[in-house]
RNA sequence: GCCGGUGUAGCUCAAUUGGUAGAGCACCUGACUUGUAAUCAGGGGGUUGUGGGUUCGAUUCCUAUCGCCGGCACCA
């Protein structure tokens, strides 16, 4: 019998008959470490832990702790959930696909009926079933057409599609539990007894393929993990999530809301609009500094602009129109346009660029009634937008002022952000050449900068590539906010010019640029950021006065005139009611001062300040008060 | 837009097999004059999303439509 020669990730190399199993090698390192055992690393690939060893190769024994352990557990809780369902719903149900998602894993399956949430009960129970008959799960190697003939035969069109779309040279795979076997490449847990700890947490329609011109299929979503303590801990973490929903805080808190009569238009209340009033002043200033000057164009603007600017060749389903004297106008979806007839406004000198327009442009998109969201998804949002003409040896120094002025806001949250380069998508303009040379100097300008980045094939805008800044919350969830997006056709389609030092007409190339890309979904995110609890900088009431009783009104309303003198954000509540109930208000509508006012504190003219999530602090001077909490106002920049 | 779910007072939710709607909070009034997360009592408030239909009778059943929710597809 010949013998082979095993490398572990320590790098010890042990001995083994020929035909040993990676099973076999987890039992002869320890016995704890073959009950842990799920799959096998054969000379990097992921494989089955019945795989046997052959010749001499590198081996790891994958558990449950392993991002590719649990990975393979996911997986084969996808097949369990597929076994179950044709258990319960016969051979008619057809099944696609049921790969690892985050988390979790999904399957989407032709059903003959469909599921409710109440179903998702009898699934798992079935599933559980399947788990404690312990299965074993075996991988068979089949030919094309075997897989055919086999998917034939049962009648499903899902598989044989897929079989059909492997590759030529493809090694074609089933894996069988008991009486059900699914297409699938692998590798699985050895056997169902081995998964503990699974949900499924919801049902949902979804395009075979990916393809919204094709079947729907119904998808139902599960979660899986090790222990059940783990899985406890993952739906925990979802509720505490769901107690941060912007579109529930926001009610709560009174910052916006929605009506029937505008669907995916948000209304802002008075905190809401205090908000975003400090958000865009902050980004005014920042601009300010950074060379922007800010511009306002219309809401509507002639449908001729529009078929100028591409945007209704490129964009036309998702604009709103207005007919007026028989004339067809069109609410803006973006600011483009109307910055391009600002710059026509003038000749330009060669000197003069970087000429930097900013405006807070309010524009209306005709999204689909399924995409709406709260205020991360809207039909009509304000972007801070920018767009800046250059020369084209100005591109790359324009553009990493762009990266650190949207890396230094960033900041100032406490997001950490990811940035991808989408490239040029399928309906675009443009010529080859000039999408060469867009998409190399962004690629360029990351790379120089160090930062990693993600390349998005075809994602880009239609008239030009494009980088994203996608944030990361407190949650971990990461949502597209900033953009910068190079764009050499724009200044071709409105014949824009500079004059040149050689005195003849040359071609400004365009940057469009975004930093919290809409203010309706940045505030969306910082509201589930911060759970509601905006750093006092942007909360709308910044401290709440509140009284004993009524002999210290007039004290209190001294106190807060001084406040609101001051340029704080200031109530004051002098309500017959006991303090114990004023905090508990001022607590839960997150006001981040509370000043109490009573005896003491009229005697010595001072107040107790009580701190949102710190508690009691104290008594100060009101002039004390002020100028703390004016410097906690004013050092966000240097957080 | 597609699949599924859902819609009751300002908010969060109740209402046995169809018998014409109720609670807490909020709001108003009164009492209490209060020291760091809810004082007590009383009161007002709803064409049950909207339009049709079935029925003696509809919040409940059917149907259409709108909004919202979960996904898909699309996207800042």
């Amino acid at each position: 019998m010949a013998n082979v020669n095993v490398t572990l990730p320590d790098g010890a190399v042990r001995q083994y008959e020929a035909g040993v199993t990676i099973e076999d090698v987890a039992a002869s390192i320890s016995p704890g470490l073959k009950k842990k055992a799920v799959a096998g690393k054969l000379n990097g690939k992921v494989v089955d832990l019945y795989t046997p060893i052959n010749e001499d190769a590198k081996v790891e024994v994958l558990t449950l702790d392993s991002p590719e352990g649990l990975e393979v557990y996911r997986h084969s809780t996808a097949h369990l959930l597929a076994q179950a369902v044709k258990r319960l719903y016969g051979q008619e149900v057809k099944l696609g696909i049921g790969p690892v998602i985050e988390n979790g894993f999904y399957y989407d399956m032709d059903i003959p009926v469909s599921l409710t949430p109440e179903d998702l009960g009898k699934i798992e129970a079935e599933m559980e079933k399947i788990v404690k008959e312990n299965l074993p799960i075996r991988r068979k190697v089949v030919s094309r057409e075997e897989a055919l003939k086999i998917y034939e035969e049962i009648g499903d069109h899902l598989k044989q599609e897929l079989i059909r779309d492997l590759p030529e040279d493809a090694e074609i795979t089933i894996y069988e539990q008991g009486e059900f076997f699914d297409l699938c490449r692998g590798p699985h847990l050895p056997s169902t007894g081995l998964i503990k700890s699974f949900k499924l947490m919801s049902v949902a329609g979804a395009y075979w393929r990916g393809d919204s011109d094709r079947q729907m299929l119904q998808r139902v979503y599960g979660t899986a993990w090790p222990k059940k303590a783990d899985l406890d801990e993952y739906l925990h973490f979802l509720e505490e999530a769901k107690k941060r929903d912007h579109r529930k805080l926001g009610k709560e808190l009174e910052l916006y809301m929605f009506s029937e009569e505008a669907p995916g238009m948000p209304f802002y209340l008075p905190k809401g609009f205090t908000v975003r009033n400090e958000l865009e002043q902050f980004s005014r200033r920042l601009q300010e500094l950074a060379g922007y000057t800010e511009v306002r164009t219309p809401f509507i603007m002639n449908q001729r602009l529009w078929q100028q600017s591409g945007h209704w060749d490129h964009y036309h389903e998702n604009m709103y129109f207005s007919e007026v004297d028989n004339t067809t106008y069109a609410l803006k979806p973006m600011n483009c346009p109307g910055h391009m007839l600002i710059y026509k406004n003038k000749i330009h000198s060669y000197r003069d660029l970087p000429i930097r327009y900013s405006e807070f442009g309010q524009v209306h998109r005709h999204e689909f009634s399924g995409a709406l969201n709260g205020m991360l998804r809207v039909r009509t949002f304000c972007q801070d937008d920018a767009h800046v003409f250059v020369r084209p040896d100005q591109i790359e120094d324009e553009i990493k002022r762009m990266m650190d002025l949207i890396g230094r806001i960033y900041k100032v949250f406490g997001f950490d952000y990811t940035v991808a380069l989408s490239t040029r998508p399928e309906d675009s303009m443009g010529s080859d050449e000039l999408w060469e040379i867009a998409e190399r100097s962004l690629r360029k300008v990351l790379d120089e900068s160090g930062v990693n980045y993600q390349i998005k094939e075809g994602d880009g805008a239609f008239y030009g590539p494009k980088i994203d800044f996608q944030i990361t919350d407190a949650l971990k969830r990461s949502h597209q906010c900033g953009t910068i997006q190079l764009d050499f056709q724009m200044p071709e389609k409105f014949d824009l010019s500079y004059v040149g030092q050689d005195n003849e007409k040359h071609r400004p190339v365009l940057l469009h640029r975004a930093m919290y890309g809409s203010m309706e979904r940045f505030i969306g995110i910082l509201v589930e950021h911060y759970g509601g609890a905006f750093p006092t900088w942007l909360a709308p009431v910044q401290a709440r006065v509140m009284t004993i009783n009524e002999a210290h009104a007039a004290y209190a309303e001294e106190v807060w005139g001084q406040l609101r003198q001051a340029g704080i954000r200031a109530e004051l509540d002098t309500r017959n009611e006991k303090i114990g109930y004023k905090i508990r208000e001022a607590q839960v509508s997150k006001v981040p001062y509370m000043l109490v006012i009573g005896e003491k504190e009229v005697a010595d003219r001072t107040l107790s300040v009580r701190k949102r999530g710190a508690g009691d602090l104290g008594a100060q001077k009101v002039e004390e008060f002020i100028a703390n909490i004016r410097t906690e106002i004013d050092q966000k920049l240097n957080s």
